[in-house]
DNA sequence: ACCGGATCCGGG
DNA sequence: CCCGGATCCGGT
């Protein structure tokens, strides 16, 4: 027989045997896998088997009723914009230190006129724009004073912090997660009218 | 066997035999009135004549790939705002004459301090504020002659319109259709960030 | 692996 | 009949 496998149908409506809920069940949830990957689950609950996929990728398979799946692409975008916000306000309200010309400027190996803490500092900055880290008051402090007097050394060393932002709790979301942080408006509809003239 | 049918399996994916484009095929559309119904399609599986749905209505199954569902409900809420932002506009230009203050008031029978012309259209109109007629320029002008004039009588039949209104196009729905006035803005998404402070 | 967007369950 | 929202196809 064919190589796939042998779980022919299912799909979430069926209909002949494997249905499931012939006459009672509620519904026929997906794993949590399968949910993120948008892809047939054919988890089965009378069956304690997990569901072909995450069989075949060795993992548990769990079903969570409310599991929303994780949108990347979505996440990523609003994780890097988010940060470029947070970091310009921040060294705005600092006193005009732009931290990503600094970050360019000292990341480039060729300059040598930087600081020993800002060389260390630096090196262990990752790479990516969407990676740029927030740093401490004090951290803060130390990069202007550095800044302005290059010979100086700090003791203190200066890790770079990614820090988690949380917040009240606000709207549904459409349907996807975008998590990160939840503060959205909810979907603007002004279906007709509000605009009129 | 079982009273619903025979039309077994088909779904949107199936996966033993009849899977349809076991490697060739293209997608499994939904005819105009299941997609309407957001209700199961199997006119795959029935080609020539008609999906199990559609025969049973009695209806033309036909398949229109960008067919898109329109929502009664949206679409009845959009019209009762339009409608409502529109008398408003219009009797605000037309100098501060409040049709829907008007309309509740003549439309209580109790209240006999109205001419007979306001009788005679009030009586006349649709009971629910769905459905709040707009009137010509001529209408307006003998509603308020006669608001100032309880006891003269016009001659012209005053008929409330129910009018159309049409605008170039804009952006693209969400999925649903909510017709009436295309006049959306396309979900403001703004994830994160643009909010930060 | 992700995901846009189509299908369609289950409930009012 | 309607539709919220869950599943999952098919394309990248
Ligand atoms: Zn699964
Ligand atoms: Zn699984
Ligand atoms: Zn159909
Ligand atoms: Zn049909």
């Amino acid at each position: 027989m064919s190589p796939v496998s042998n779980e022919s149908m299912s799909n979430h409506n069926s209909s002949s045997e494997l249905n499931g809920m012939k006459s009672g069940r509620k519904r026929k949830y997906a794993c949590v896998e399968c949910r993120q990957q948008k892809s047939k689950c054919n988890y089965d609950e009378t069956n304690p088997d997990p569901c072909s996929r995450c069989a075949k990728k060795g993992i548990h398979c769990v079903i969570k009723k409310d599991f929303r799946r994780l949108s990347k692409r979505a996440r990523a975008e609003a994780i890097e914009r988010q940060v470029s916000h947070l970091t310009s306000h921040l060294f705005h309200e600092r006193g005009g230190v732009n931290l990503n010309e600094l970050y360019d400027t000292y990341r480039n190996p060729a300059n040598n006129s930087m600081s020993p803490t800002h060389l260390n500092l630096l090196n262990n900055l990752p790479i990516s724009k969407f990676d740029h880290p927030l740093f401490s008051r004090e951290q803060l402090d130390i990069l202007k004073l550095e800044a302005s007097n290059p010979n100086s050394t700090s003791t203190t060393p200066i890790t770079p912090q990614f820090n988690e932002i949380q917040s009240p709790r606000t709207s549904r979301l459409p349907s996807e997660k975008l998590e990160c942080t939840p503060k959205t408006l909810g979907d603007v509809h002004m279906t007709s009218a509000e605009i009129s003239d």
